[in-house]
DNA sequence: CAAAATGTGAGTAATATTTTCATATTCTGT
DNA sequence: ACAGAATATGAAAATATTACTCACATTTTG
């Protein structure tokens, strides 16, 4: 999955050192993040997640020293990932609208399997660092890579509009997912070619509005 | 099929007759409104809107029996709000492209009292009623509204397919808003004409991606 | 001016949730 | 095999929160 780095206020009490500890503290961001998808920072609580995980609250607190450490580990997590699914479809050099296609498909899988979590960790959930602060190194590196697939689509030079080209897509993208999961809609195909369709016209250049 | 039924709890305990208590009702409304935008569903305490209404608690439950009752207000009464601006804008008989800005600068502007109420409304705060629901009465006639905006935008009958076109656009409109306004950037003109472009783009037939 | 409407806010009662710790179990290196 | 380290447990202490009431004060109405 990730590597968990050090940070100054440490987010872990102890270091897993087994295998099994390794374990059960995979277990506990899952199911932290399940509880969050599913029930929102409001019913995000230490018992739920450690029932869900299988696991006592004693564990939970073994490794991470309070509610909010784990929500900031949950986060990093998620975010972890997020910029993991970006660079490896860049790295696949794709043609423009394959690209396209392969970022929204991404995009709609990665909201999947905890449809809500994206939006809580982003909305609701406080946190301790600054992945909430839109100008945090999260969101510059994210948008960074929309911007960069928009100069790539268009098969030119990176260029200065493109940051506000990509906010656009990224935001609308994700309102499109977003809702669609709150539908149940997700898996609809004519949601997912519509939504490329969407980008992909939004991109198309030429034609003026 | 069911139109609208009679809530078995009242929505008010009891009606306000004077001016005055109607002037707190409908300041308990705002107040509860500006709380659920700016805290979320987690930071609305009824202590909190009383508070921020200044009135007391006392007053508060003195019109709704309960915590939940007052969100159904807010909920009611902001959901109307939506409806009542498409209908005046629907009715002003606009050109097309005129017709699309209008739509999303009303969108932009509706967001901008309360920017996180609509979210919190739709998704975090708990119903007694349907309205979280997808197949709400709202959803649809939200949803009409703009499948007819579709159809009067592309100049011809409405179609069956008008209805995912319209959730499209009303999903990434309100994705950018939302976001945008997580960012602080509802009154950027750049993420205001972009929005607009990227409606119009997706509008307009004839081009092939 | 009496009665009805409205407003008050400290306090109660209930609930919920975080976090600890004494103890039990499992693992690792030798 | 064994000691010490690592890991796991979960009842319950400690803490916090907050929805909601009620006896009483003030204002309005007719």
């Amino acid at each position: 999955m990730s590597t968990r780095i050090a940070k100054q206020k440490p987010m872990m009490r102890k270091e897993p050192r087994q295998a099994r500890s390794r374990a059960t503290v995979e277990t506990i961001i899952q199911a932290g993040a399940r509880v969050l998808s599913r029930e929102g920072w409001a019913g995000f609580t230490t018992n739920k997640v450690a029932d869900l995980a299988g696991v006592s609250v004693g564990s939970l607190y073994q490794y991470y020293p309070d509610k909010l450490s784990l929500v900031d580990a949950i986060r990093q997590n998620h975010l972890d990932d997020c910029l993991s699914i970006m660079r490896k479809i860049k790295a696949k050099g794709l043609a423009p609208m394959q690209f396209v296609a392969n970022i929204v498909q991404a995009m709609i899988e990665a909201h999947s399997t905890y449809p809500g979590l994206h939006r809580v960790l982003l909305d609701e959930a406080p946190s301790s660092d600054d992945y909430r602060n839109p100008n945090s190194g999260f969101e510059i590196e994210y948008l960074a890579y929309y911007a960069d697939a928009v100069s790539i689509y268009r098969n030119r030079q990176p260029n200065k509009a493109d940051h506000i080209t990509a906010l656009i897509i990224s935001d609308a993208v994700d309102g499109v997912i977003h809702n669609a999961a709150r539908r149940g809609l997700l898996d609809d195909p004519a949601i997912q070619s519509e939504l490329i369709r969407l980008v992909s016209k939004y991109l198309d250049e030429g034609v003026n509005p």
